[in-house]
DNA sequence: TATGAATGAGCTTTCATTCAT
DNA sequence: CATGAATGAAAGCTCATTCAT
């Protein structure tokens, strides 16, 4: 998926590339505090397989062996493996929708502020396991197409939906809903493209700078039509 | 890969995610008609089967059966599966960085015309043939790290510094460097991500439209700062 | 198993295609009303899965989740998988036994007669749950080698042969013998194939029709020889 | 499969016991001698896994083990394990076919002469290999159900209808209808039962005499009510 | 030069059974 | 007694690539 922060606003259906649309969710969920633990051990485990091997390598055994388990441990509790690749992404994108959240509510800032704070932390988040995320993106189309996949963006949009009604209250809601979909779009993909390269701090800096500018220069634009 | 027109500023180092880097290079120039005949079934056949299997199912034996070619043959002209997905995503940057080049070096439009209609004519071509260019991306893996594909990206840049140089001429290089990475990194990255999902003709032209918007108004910004 | 009855003669030593010969009886005698009800449960819930799910997917882990009880506790009452669907075919043999047992011993018909009715019983019977035992048949190698499956058919054998006898007193023991055998094989083996298609109340009864007329014939011919 | 001749008619629709249906056709034609040569080894070599270890252990690895090859090549001829048992017990059909075609239409001899020809022939054949029968027969619920599987039984239908309206011009379509389905399941369900135990030659043709006898006198009850 | 048969490592997934709790 | 987490061997199948013909 190009977008894993939980804010792109998708409109057309997806463009299925594969036929068969498989079962992601977890299988049981554990009860005991040891299956907490070997979950919890998976999911490091294959987020190291995922970021020292890549996507390509990436397989049950791999991961069965990093963490310490059998593979039927892990078929315990993940259904097949897009169930483990999914996992982490919705992990991802809810941490990172978390985070985002709390800046474009804090009323304390004005919105253009926000949506400063918002975009260089995003990018710096996505630097941050750059290796990781490429290859959990480079296996997306493991998990791109299930449902539960599809569901989960709607939240992060209505919020940022709500941002950008705050931040620009006189215009069509039309115009809003692409202007909405283009920046979270931009600043996703955007993002995943600019992590993909090893970044200085500096770099990053002046990027996150260069793409929160063209925001408020955007916004501006919108609210003077 | 990320983005494919041959437009994206690139400075730092990619961010490797598998271990080897296979020669990618076709094997042999074809100089006869009859080899250069086969290398263009091979490579109709190889986008025919991308759209049609998705890039899980891309295997040299279905592109052989497709072109009517022997698994031999086809290993004659690439030596192996990277190259034929290399080659297919090179000719999709050639195409599309010819356009583009043509629409931004003509000086009869104002620079921010000339930008809108490369905006355009982007997310457009993007749409076009969209599932194939969804697996060809799903493939990117394989054929991402290669060295050839580096070497790609700079004429593009070449170019669209060019262009940016003239529309802002007084803006200092290491800004313009940003802005160059930021506006074709936004345009491939996000017309990538858009094109992911089924778009009307309405809603490509509102989304090409909102796009450039934000790229005239932070061009703006950027001149009169 | 291709004789289910209880009622094949069986002369010649079974063909085993299995090196193992497992333990297949009950793992300890359920005494308290406690056991009891699980038992039943288990079986009942092996009935269901056989049915729904096909031999193939008849696991440990579905019968225990359907009966409500755990894995641990089935291996409690059933030493393997293969004694569950023994029990399965044993309780069904019981009863198809005792019903048939009942009919031959109805001295109150002439044995034609009980012939007859014996016929259309056991093809009706067969033709109950025939799902079931369709998956039930699949599933025999993994019992049918079992040394208890071998001693259940005697019982039934010597019921029959007594039947026999009464119905043809004065023919020599070695034909009564293979009369028996090829009866009772027949009644069995053409019962289930039979019943291997979905069958209508009429289909069943022109067959069983036909099949009783066979062996009537038949007993005339051996009587007058 | 129950019946394995070809001869058994099939009126009702039969039970599925798995959801999905697998294509079972060849993949390929081989065409190079050294491919023919290779599908014969595996088919020869399937045939001795079978007997040697039985269904539950017949494993595609196994089979292009012995049969000398790659498991790579088997999948060449062979879309799935199901297809290779599918082409032995189908091969088996059309050479026993071929046998009781033979016999059944040989006018020299009166219909109830040819019956009894058949039946020995069939029972013979039956316990020849049985050990590979048997294992074959385990083996049916992966094959039963394939299309290609439900065609082949209508040929041996059609000729042996042909032979029972010889034998028994008088007698109404319905009846001769269900005769040949009771006589036709009778011979091949029977048939197999008989043989899955170890017998002697003069066990199988006490045998077959006796199932002649039955079938014969039954025609003859036809024939005069 | 062209063919396509052959390879075999490698992948995902299942499941009977055990045993610590 | 009951639980259900854990095991790990084993299976079916794919596919990039080679090389004898």
């Amino acid at each position: 998926m190009t977008n894993y922060s939980g804010f792109t606003i998708r409109i057309g259906r997806p463009l299925m590339t594969d036929r068969r649309n498989p079962r992601i969710a977890t299988r049981k969920q554990p009860r005991q505090a040891r299956s907490t633990r070997l979950v919890e051990d998976v999911l490091q485990a294959a987020v190291q397989v995922l970021a020292s091997e890549g996507a390509q390598r990436f397989t049950m055994a791999r991961v069965a062996e990093r963490a310490g388990v059998s593979v039927g441990s892990l078929y315990q509790y993940f259904p097949n493996k897009a169930s483990v690749l999914f996992r982490l992404q919705h992990d991802e994108w809810r941490q990172t929708a978390e985070m985002l959240r709390g800046m474009l509510e804090d009323t304390r800032q004005a919105p253009p502020e926000r949506l400063r704070t918002v975009v260089h932390a995003f990018i710096r988040s996505e630097c941050d396991e750059a290796r990781m995320r490429i290859a959990l993106d480079d296996a997306a189309p493991l998990y791109r197409d299930a449902p539960e996949a599809q569901e989960i963006r709607a939240a992060g949009t209505v919020i940022f939906r709500a941002f950008m009604r705050e931040a620009l209250p006189d215009v069509p809601d039309a115009t809003l809903a692409v202007a909405c979909d283009l920046i979270t779009t931009t600043l996703t993909a955007g993002g995943k493209a600019f992590s993909e390269h090893e970044r200085t701090p500096a770099e990053i800096d002046a990027y996150s700078t260069a793409m929160a500018d063209m925001f408020c220069a955007y916004l501006e634009r919108l609210a003077h039509n």
